[in-house]
DNA sequence: ACCATACGGTAAGGTAGCTTGACAAGGTCA
DNA sequence: TGACCTTGTCAAGCTACCTTACCGTATGGT
């Protein structure tokens, strides 16, 4: 991005979503690289971003709501629990299932990440305006859950 | 995504960003498909995104616009001129460049993306409010540029 | 007690979309 | 004219995630 093509030039939505949900990326990444916790990638999300911060999840609790497949969660929460972020303790409800829970150093990693998105709202905010940015947000929430609604049940033929 | 518990926690920002990016990218290219144009894959969003609708682009310029390499922008630009999207031709400026340019099936496909960028911007609108989602639109935008500034100069030590 | 179903895991293999590295041909400028 | 940079391309390889298939164990309805 040398040139100020973009300054003149609309992108649609979704190109101004993938960018500046890329350099939030970049951001969150980079930081957590320079705060000792450089071995958490992008494909643990499904883990970090979905998981109850004390109590835990069932591994499909996560595969649902991220939206991936159990094996792909399964995978990053291998990664996790090697890297010592997380740990599988067996749920007492149900014999088949674990809990997957966040280790002591996964929620001092959590708490960073936090602290990152902490930060780069207070800067967000700074630009646009704090009540302008709270908008923001809120309509960005309620575009999101408008996505996740149901497709309208075809009306029955009486 | 079967259960509620997006309901109940908030995603951060940048959680947000990425499931509505890949709603709207579900149904962009679900439609595309349908349209005729199911050739057209993610990855050539970097030609399709960046390039002038008419007169084209160096492949340079693209690569510059997107953020990504040279060789990930060439490879979409030669699958897209393979389908008969774009075609090169050599820039009289400079032995060296090729300009990239939409064929008219190339444009009948951008066209055609434009109408489904519109349709969501118009079930957006009618969702959240046309003002409120004009000010969305507004802001992301603002944070989009906000995101490419370059970094702070350092003060200059007198 | 039986059997369908759900939970979690293993394994093999595949795809999309990018990266890094190396390079020739063409341009720029002292 | 020689040193250097730019443009575009080839080749190799990586990451993230998917698919299909199969398995053992546990649960719950009948």
């Amino acid at each position: 991005m040398r040139d100020d093509w973009y300054i003149d030039h609309d992108l649609p939505l979704i190109g101004l979503l993938a960018e500046v949900q890329g350099a939030i990326s970049d951001e969150l990444y980079g930081r957590l690289h320079e705060a000792g916790y450089g071995d958490i990638r992008p494909a643990h999300g499904c883990v970090f971003g979905f998981i109850e911060r004390t109590g835990g999840a069932r591994l499909t609790a996560l595969a649902d709501r991220s939206g991936l497949t159990k094996q792909a969660v399964g995978e990053a929460v291998a990664d996790l629990e090697r890297l010592g972020y997380v740990e599988r303790v067996p749920d007492p409800e149900d014999g088949r299932a674990k809990i997957i829970r966040l280790s002591s150093r996964g929620r001092e990693a959590a708490a960073a990440a936090e602290e990152i998105f902490a930060d780069i709202d207070r800067r967000f905010g700074a630009e646009v305006g704090d009540e302008r940015y709270a908008d923001f947000r809120d309509t960005l929430r309620r575009l999101f859950l408008f996505t996740r609604m149901p497709a309208r049940t075809p009306a029955r033929v009486a």
